[in-house]
DNA sequence: GTCGTAGTTCGACAGTCACCGTACTACGCC
DNA sequence: GGCGTAGTACGGTGACTGTCGAACTACGAC
């Protein structure tokens, strides 16, 4: 086989396979609540590590698998590190004012 | 005790008790999202026999409730109907745009 | 090679949730 | 009064979900 250092093939839904119940229901949790506001406040992709949610590693990857498999942010691989990032212009076209709406929002 | 014909007296949140999340979680549901778009659809008050969606009258009043508890919808009693409103304008006053967004998601 | 770090995967478990049927209250009409 | 309709309340059940710890893979540095 080819070599074994493949990364993971993480599913990312198109820009046209993202529904807004499944982005409604990523963002209907304070965990993802707020990885979703670090993400958006930083303007910076930050890797797992980087937020500070109160949970463990292992729901940390939970909550990211599920707000990517909604089209809600993006990942990008560096050595051992991933970086996430939010798919702003994606959502801003299928919904505009929703992500702003969130995020303006002060609880 | 005074008269026996009272309303229940339902809770609803004032505008400055209503979260996003809990709007999140509100809308994060098939029913409850069908529940929302008639009442912005139709722009008038719709009792729960109005409302057509596939589940039976005591699920509805419960998805009901849980929109109510929100802040999402409000409640007009008439008889022994109940005429259910979006609260447009107090969200749109917290979540500026979060709803349109939403509303205007093709699915 | 060895070690440490970054994330993922895999059960497992407790809590929540959507759904239903039934029973009940409240109102309007005959 | 009795009957039908509108909606709520309650109890139960199956499914989903958020959480964790432990085991595992992958990469980088020493």
């Amino acid at each position: 086989m080819a070599k074994h250092g493949t990364l993971p093939p993480l599913y990312y839904p198109a820009q046209e396979e993202i529904t807004v119940e499944g982005v409604l229901r990523a963002l209907a949790d304070p965990v993802r609540l707020a990885i979703v506001r670090q993400l958006a406040a930083s303007d910076r992709e930050i890797s797992c590590s980087g937020l500070t949610v109160p949970v463990t590693k292992s729901t940390i990857t939970h909550h990211l698998s599920i707000l990517r498999q909604a089209g809600v942010v993006a990942g990008r691989q560096e050595g051992t590190t991933r970086f996430n990032s939010l798919r702003r212009t994606d959502l801003d076209t299928l919904f505009p004012g929703l992500l702003d709406g969130v995020l303006a929002a002060p609880r």
